[in-house]
DNA sequence: GACTCTATCTCGGTA
DNA sequence: TACCGAGGTAGAGTC
């Protein structure tokens, strides 16, 4: 990784065009090639950026950087105040817990913790408009179809009746029902829900795990 | 700005839990207090970081960051390969220069863009859910009802058909009809529309642009 | 302050 | 490869 701190102006022309005035700031290469200038402030976004693949056209007082799609970005140095490089090998990188991946992946291994009684049919039930998380059935023998969020919020409720539609044309299912499971719910979105009769069911990451682990142990035994 | 290059380890506690193994990497803090731990590969993205504001406990061979929130972030330094501090000052801003809103516009002063005989009600039709983009009348008395995006995916159609439900209730506009403009829009977003009686109509930007400009030339000759 | 929507979204997965 | 959806989305604008 080459650091790079200097006085710059940079255009961009691609999907939009932009242009940074003259100021001090960080230039940053990284080893796959991609570069981003970054100011002292806020963000931790870069104020522009090109992203791998692309290629590097260095004229000394300034680079032209462009990629395959005809995006270009122009850093003009003025002056340089401090230039290093640093090889940094590869990274391992980010090990991630509590996404809502493996919320799903919990919750399809205990359906009974969003209802008594309720059974799994499939994980990950396609359709024309996209998977439908988990499908259950009740004790009553109904299907449930269920959108699971981290966070539930109307777009999620809308998902949801866009599913619950598009299966009531598939007879084999027979009586559908709906339910939004979430870590929680907003007002807004609860409101929807159970205006067209969707069951909201708010969840505890932990405790699921836990509820998990406990299994695990059970079963090992 | 302070850079600093090191081994390190780093955890994050808050809406998610993750964990970075021990890796050289670049810890950046920037004159707000936010930090951003990045490797040297593919995004412009860090792997981890909090924004400002927080507060930093410094314990020398580790950083706790918290925010507000009760986030935390750990970095452990292992071996400090570089470390400078950089005293950028204020940073003028990034100039932009649009996309969406530019479409808008163009679309607005050519309706029949998209479709022959369309005429310009008005731009930003304020309403209880929100802005109509753009409202025009055709040429057999409706109000067009027009949602602009760059891309066009499927809740850009959940928007356009909320805004057709609450306009429904104003009797003032007589008979109304959906129409979805993009540069492109994804064949699910398509059948959702169509499947609403919305209309989809893809338009090319560049040309658009084209079209104004002779527009400009003709009104200036 | 809460809500809404955009983004050079980015990033990962999958058909 | 293109498409689709999640994101510690972040950030801007509006009510």
């Amino acid at each position: 990784m080459r650091l790079i701190v200097a006085r710059c102006t940079v255009e961009y022309a691609g999907r939009l065009e932009t242009r940074l005035p003259e100021a001090l700031r960080l230039v940053m290469v990284k080893a796959d090639g991609c570069v981003a200038v970054h100011s002292d402030g806020g963000a931790y976004k870069p104020l522009n950026w090109m992203t791998a693949p692309n290629v590097i056209e260095d004229n000394s007082d300034h680079w032209v950087v462009r990629n395959p799609k005809g995006e270009a970005m122009t850093i003009t140095f003025h002056e340089i105040f401090h230039d290093s490089d640093h090889v940094f090998g590869e990274d391992p990188g980010l090990e991630k817990d509590g996404v809502e991946k493996q919320l799903q992946e919990l919750l399809a291994a205990s359906p009974d913790v969003m209802e008594p009684g309720l059974t799994l049919i499939r994980r990950e039930h396609y359709t024309a408009l996209g998977p439908v998380d988990i499908l259950c059935k009740d004790t009553a023998g109904n299907t449930v179809v269920i959108e699971v969020k981290r966070r539930g919020e109307i777009d999620g409720v809308e998902q949801l009746t866009r599913y619950l539609v598009d299966l009531a044309n598939d007879p084999s299912l027979g009586t559908l029902r709906g339910m939004f499971v979430a870590q929680s719910i907003k007002p807004q979105a609860r409101t929807l829900a159970e205006s067209r009769g969707i069951v909201c069911v708010e969840v505890d990451y932990d405790e699921l795990r836990g509820k998990q682990s406990d299994k695990w142990t059970l079963f090992n035994q």
